[in-house]
DNA sequence: CAGTAAACGAGACGGTACGTCCCGTCTTATG
DNA sequence: CATAAGACGGGACGTACCGTCTCGTTTACTG
């Protein structure tokens, strides 16, 4: 049953998505400072009236651009604790060896630095793809294959850590061995953590 | 007897010196992004064609000022590796609470995303941040208390991993309770590694 | 039994006239290069839509706007040649010193420089306001007070050029002294004509 | 002996020269309703941010292209004063005929209706074009040929009112019959003023 | 210690992008 | 079917910064 509210003009819809779209790709191609709307607007068809119409500012197109970053990875249910883990790990190497939105990210982790509402949305950006992780632990614990006391954050940051660090910091291979061997380390401290 | 080449003019390091201060002061208030050639001229009251003299554009200026980023810390010798690797890390979790070029450090990420000689110039910064753990697991090496085949890179990736996302990625607190506890599941995993 | 060329949907009507008024009072507000259509809708609550389904272009809106400015003055009949012209002239400074029109009329003149369809509303508009001085001259020429080969334009000009000329150009006071002697002069011109 | 704030970068004179030498154009073909900066920056072949350099605003550039036009006539002195008087009507009445200013003056005599810069340059650029009217009047009061008592502003609207009147109002044809007549009725009417 | 070469500040210049406003056309939903 | 509401592409507005350029004027070294 859907509320008048819900009744948009088809045509705001298609600039819309044509913006998004250039948008997303421009934004892929040359990050965040690269961006500029003048250049959305000659590619995209779509008037910068028509984009300010849309979006406040050019602040507003990115943030909704971004957010629209990256979808939300499937939770892997293996019944194994460490082949969970694994599975989400190999999950995000891929990503970080491929997608597209990893040449972005940096882009919005910089402009969070010093705007607010950028800051805002790059945290609810981190939780989604980081719910996972909270999910698996859940499981693990219900199982009791995994400590009541497991810090869910702590484990996260020991396995995405060292894979962003590669990433964007070190730039050296993300194999499967390095993969493999970050993620059985974080399952071994665990365990150490509760003798 | 010093050759030609040396002899500098007061003037160029006295220009050379007001400039890249004033980059990186600006640099750390508004990061790449917003890093202005003709107000560092303005305020550094260098004019903008002495500054387009000494560097032959903005990413030259901005290679050099980020350059001079973090300086080197020194490398702990305890004689304990695990300690030396404590000291390592809540030193590097101490800067990234605190130093100001923590913030302008995703500007650099981000440009090294797409210019080579920015990607270059962070290579260099990375390494030398991080030989001392390189340099601490040789001193462990070669007292026997780290196998052989450790590898250093793995290693650091392990501890600075977790910080650095700590610091840019989920804004949880980097308290000592982590430091230790990162520490501590890198020592840990690399005993396991060599029975 | 009308035919169905004049049935015309009250909605036009009441739309038309709220254009029309709010065009006008912006006509004298801000003249023509001031006028917006966007704020013509806005003010009168008649979307653009309908604005420009009864008016093609703001030519046309003008147009109409401009072509019910200052009404028709009543014509005097004194009887005597010279008093009929001081009545009319008067009549004209009175308009020039205090009626909101004449802040536009530039603007309609500006305008005819350029486009062929405001010139010639611009020429219906003056045949008008000038049709007096060309009636009372006829029955000063049937009483035989004015030579039949009085040239009526040459005498318009000569009082209302002067007086234009004042309210325009010089900007000089359009005082009673003024008027008259023009008129006195305008008069005693003609009576030179015809000895 | 030229003092050294006279001094001007070539560029500049060059820019100017360019920007005036274009608005001018422009002003000429369609008024000054007509005139867009981006389009003179365009044709001029100078940058909009030069114009602006130079001129704060587009107002500033109007006034300034404006105050170029019509260079001053020179006074004829015959020693007869109605000599003089037809030489300047004779004179301004070429103008009004084929001078290209007399299609942009309109647009200035609107403008000043609401721009109190305009209206002051409009009435310097008056005064330089009515002043000879003066002279000659000066010169015959010295010669006792008008009286001393003879108004010039009124002779100067007697005069030049009835020839704008013919160009701007009625387009009515500006004849040398219409010229000489209008000269000799002001001649005449002065005489009548002094019995 | 005068002469000269460089380094300099000041700022003009052509470009490009910004975000805003208005034009005249159009589409949609309401009465 | 006329209307109000308002989206749309186009294009001008005035501002800011880019990187290049031309000026005269210091300033430091060299002969």
């Amino acid at each position: 049953m859907p509320g008048p509210a819900e009744i948009v003009d088809k045509r705001v819809e298609r600039s819309k998505a044509a913006v998004l779209a250039e948008t997303y790709r421009q934004l892929t191609e040359t990050g965040i400072g690269g961006l500029s709307i003048d250049e959305v607007s000659r590619r995209s068809g779509v008037s910068k009236a028509t984009i300010y119409r849309h979006w406040p500012s050019r602040s507003a197109l990115l943030l909704d651009a971004c957010s629209r970053l990256g979808g939300a990875a499937d939770v892997p249910d293996t019944g194994d604790f460490q082949d969970d883990l694994l599975g989400l790990a190999r999950g995000l190497a891929d990503q970080l060896r491929t997608a597209a939105w990893t040449s972005v990210y940096p882009s919005i982790i910089d402009a969070a630095e010093r705007d607010p509402e950028i800051a805002a949305m790059q945290s609810a950006l981190h939780s989604g793809w980081m719910k996972p992780f909270a999910i698996v632990a859940e499981r693990a614990k219900a199982r009791g294959e995994a400590p009541a006391g497991l810090s869910a954050p702590v484990l996260t940051a020991a396995i995405v850590g060292p894979l962003f660090y590669r990433r964007w910091f070190s730039k050296e291979e993300i194999d499967d061995r390095f993969v493999t061997a970050v993620t059985e380390t974080a399952v071994a401290a665990m365990a150490r953590q509760t003798p």
